[in-house]
DNA sequence: ACATATTTGGAACGATCGTTCCATTATGTC
DNA sequence: GACATAATGGAACGATCGTTCCAAATATGT
């Protein structure tokens, strides 16, 4: 079968993604990602030049799809927000998570190109500047003291979210992971109430 | 040349461990190891049958030795003995660190081997039981409340220690992530001094 | 010095890797 | 219906993968 006008390109780097996510740059071979993408060799290598063109694109939507989604957390005050944030990664009914491509491919740095290990540490930087950006919001509206060290807070609220992400797989269940975010939450002292209403999701 | 009568296999352990942590199973090709270990092809597949096997002993070779050293931590109160853990996984001065082996095989498994997946799940659970093994001490030592959540907090401090592990790569330096350590301390709420004597070690 | 055990280099295997090329088939436009 | 566009299947490439086998070389124990 062949001659279909165009494939759906959001819908391609979304099954790469999945592919890189699960088993790192190297270990997915082009048969995994055509199979998974549903595209000939022929078509993909078209389209994306070689494996690492696929994979810096696959990581730049990742990148932007992962930023969407922590900005677009809702709640009351910066620190709800933060709980919101930490609390909408935890794990779903969905299969299993397979933890964050950025953070992997940071592992995977040796093997990458030098486009895509920039573009590893500058998701990664990303990150931490977008946590970062929400400790300072509580620092304006007095949840947090004037001297409140925030890069050093943001890596701690960085490293429990990869932990949501990795530990599923290590044989934390999510509601072990929901009481393990009250605990990293005890970092930020809480002045009135606590507990936010929002539900997990995948 | 060749002939000697014996190679000193810890050596050559220790050395598979770096290359399997720095590549993954799969991405560290038989070629890595000889290259890495000082042995030949030939000796390699003697002694360990096969990749697999060589990957297996590596992995529970790296796990005793990280238990090991997670337990001969010392200070004299149990959070000042956590806090004395976590600054022992600071990065030195030696290259870089390439995150753990164990959370790097978690993340691999469908990669690995039946033997190879029960033992990286393993080696997890037995660094979390390390971890809330401490945190029982301090709840019988009145460092922490009867009804302290161990597990949860366990595993929080496992997702410190990981990040201590993965985050150099990903831009943190040493006293970045040892400003960290002291905003996850804070989950761990202190009664009379703080601050441990020891020094950062690799 | 001899026998034994151990390690080695090197070749070879089938499989798979990433990549390239081309002839073929289907679609949309005139 | 003819033509350009786009996507396909399939073969082939050199390279590397994990693995096996064997003859040659070296050290140890007596």
């Amino acid at each position: 079968m062949s001659g279909k006008p165009q494939f759906d390109e959001a819908e391609v780097i979304a099954a790469a993604i999945e592919v890189f996510r699960r088993q790192g740059y190297t270990a997915a071979a082009i048969s995994d990602l055509t199979e998974a993408v549903g595209l000939s060799r022929s078509s993909l290598y078209q389209r994306f030049n070689d494996k690492d063109g696929l994979f810096r694109e696959a990581l730049a939507a990742y990148t932007e799809r992962l930023l969407r989604r922590m900005n677009s957390v809702k709640a009351d005050t910066p620190r709800l927000r933060m709980k919101a944030l930490l609390r909408s990664f935890l794990p779903g009914k969905a299969p299993k998570p397979a933890g964050c491509l950025i953070a992997r491919s940071c592992a995977d740095i040796p093997a990458l190109s030098e486009d895509a290990q920039a573009a590893a540490l500058a998701g990664m930087a990303r990150q931490h500047q977008m946590v970062a950006g929400l400790l300072r919001e509580g620092v304006t509206a007095g949840e947090l003291a004037e001297d409140t060290n925030i890069d050093a807070m943001a890596w701690h609220y960085l490293g429990v979210l990869q932990a949501l992400l990795n530990f599923p797989q290590a044989g934390a269940d999510g509601s072990m992971l929901d009481q393990m975010i009250d605990v990293a939450m005890s970092a930020w002292p809480v002045q009135g109430r606590d507990r936010v209403s929002g539900s997990s999701k995948a």
